[in-house]
Order: C-alpha cells, then sequence, then structure tokens
DNA sequence: TATTGTTATACTCTATAACTATA
DNA sequence: TATAGTTATAGAGTATAACAATA
C-alpha cells in the first residue's frame, strides 16, 4: 500500500510536475494544516474529541458562563451544529446548560467538577500535540515567525 | 447581520478569552487556510470551479496523457470521487478520455483545444488571487518566508 | 416583532465496499 | 488473482428554514 511498493511493483511511475502548486501559498497552508489536523485527531482520538469538541471545552473553560448563542459564534459554528456537541458534552458529564432566571430564552455553559479535570487532561495532550509541531517547524522561533506571517495574514482586511 | 450591528444592538458583548488559540500553530493555520479558500472560492465561482477542478486541470495541463488511478492519487483523491470531476470536465468539453489500446482498462486524460484555453484564462485568474494573498501576507519576501516553515514542517517525517 | 434554542433537512466532501471488464 | 474504472452508499462537516418559547 506504500508508494514505494506501488513504484516496485508498476514500475512505470510517472514524474508528475506540481512545480506551481508548489509555490502556491494556498496549497501549501492547505497540505500544512491537513498534517496539523491528523496529528490533532490521532492525539485526541482516545478521548473521544473532535477539534470542534476540543474548542468548545477549552473556550467554556477559559469563559464560564457564555450563552450558546456566543459559544457557537465564537467558535464560528452555527446554532444549530451546535446543539449536538452540547448535549454530548452534557451527556457525558462534562458540561451543564444553565437556564437564566432572568431572561427564560436563555442558557450560559458551564463545566462540572469532571469537565474541569478533564480540561486538564486534555490540556497536557494538546500541549504534547503542539510541540511536535513546533519541532517539525524547526522549533519555538520558527513557530513565532510563522504566527507572525499569519497573524498579519489574517488582520488583512 | 455583520458584528457591529451585533455589538451596537445587544450592548452585552462579553470580551472572550482566545489567549490559547491564539498561538495554536494548528488553529491560525486553520484560519489562513480558510481566508485562502474563501477568495479562492470567490475568485472561481464564476467559472464554476471547485478547488478540486481547478487542481484537476492544473494537473491535465502539465502533465498531459496521465491515467486517471494516477490524476486521483497525485491529487490525493480517492478514484471513486474523480469519476464525477472527470465525467464534468468532459461534459463541458475541456478534457477527453482516451482508451489505451495496449491495455483496455487503461484511459488517459488529456485537454481539449477548449480545455487549453479555459486553463490559460483560469490561471491568469488564479495569479491574480495568488497576488491578492501575497499583499495580504506583506509582499513576496514574506510569502518566501512562510513556503519555506511550510515546506519544513511538511517534510518532517 | 425579534431572539434563543431547537429540529429537520440538504448539500458538499470524503471514505469504503463491491461490481465489470480487462489483464 | 490483481488492477482500472465505476457505482452505490454512508459518514462527517456545514448551511438554511422554520418552529416553540420567551422577550
Amino acid at each position: 500500500m506504500s508508494s514505494k511498493t506501488d513504484i516496485a511493483k508498476t514500475g512505470n511511475r510517472v514524474r508528475i510536475d506540481y512545480s506551481i502548486l508548489d509555490n502556491a501559498v494556498g496549497y501549501q497552508l492547505r497540505l500544512a494544516q491537513l498534517k496539523v489536523f491528523a496529528d490533532f485527531i490521532e492525539t485526541f482520538e482516545p478521548m473521544q474529541l473532535r477539534p470542534a469538541d476540543f474548542s468548545t471545552l477549552l473556550l467554556m473553560s477559559r469563559n464560564p458562563g457564555l450563552k450558546m448563542r456566543e459559544l457557537a459564534e465564537a467558535l464560528g459554528i452555527q446554532r444549530a451544529n451546535f446543539v449536538a456537541i452540547a448535549d454530548m458534552l452534557e451527556s457525558r458529564g462534562l458540561a451543564e446548560r444553565h437556564k437564566s432566571e432572568t431572561d427564560r430564552r436563555i442558557q450560559r455553559f458551564f463545566l462540572t467538577k469532571d469537565g474541569e479535570a478533564f480540561v486538564a487532561t486534555m490540556m497536557k495532550a494538546w500541549e504534547e500535540h503542539e510541540a511536535r509541531m513546533v519541532a517539525a517547524l524547526g522549533g519555538p522561533a520558527e513557530r513565532d515567525k510563522l504566527l507572525v506571517l499569519l497573524r498579519r495574514m489574517l488582520a488583512t482586511s
């Protein structure tokens, strides 16, 4: 199944010209992001966490009491699609919906005690993941250079 | 619908703590990639091209006569999912399947005359898109720095 | 009337299994 | 047996419309 095997087997492998895509910002960004995603998904598979679940728990931990709408907006997720994430976190006992007394349409989210402990474990795994990505980049100096470039790009109009 | 309007309307906007995500390589890479994708999709919407269609035409143009399997592999697409793209390009008169005479299982792909002209137009639009991305980064020097970092990251194990 | 949370639904992208025709 | 192209299908992720409860 490896490409090495394929080359040995077929023997008629063609050198493919990728030159333009090789120098395209968007294409290389996409490949790099896919690589990080793959490591992320592998890292959190044992904890049964997808990227959106991770970000949700992290935001809840740093910003207790946000409304559902605020959380969804902050995460760039549609309110409708956030419902399943909230249900899952609640059913696992990691987060709770608290109905507002003053405006009964509103629900504010809080981590449970178990949720806090879970986030602590989760962040340990995340730090290892991040360390692998920084190492792949070449080190903290390169990480900083990359973040400067990406932030400038994101800040522009 | 803009966030400005929302702030004015609700008045109770909360400052959300994003500090960890702000410094996470994967998160910033994802945001940057989404920004490039959004510009890409907008750029090629009038030509009715999705990212995979663009890459397919580009590879066909630079590597005439590739087998379907080689194209799919080079693009990182499942063979099964490549069929619809090939059908679409053929129905639009941009590409053609040529059945091999020596091995009748194999089809090699070639752009038509119309396809060649279309790719020329497509690449003009792409160069404008790329120029916008490079400008957002700060210029060609920053683009080069970014590509060096991304390539190192992709080369690592 | 407008907003919050919710349900239902649809569309894209991606992945897998299985078929056919060839080798 | 194995491979190339194909079909069918299922699972994510994401987007929109519409509803009930509430303001």
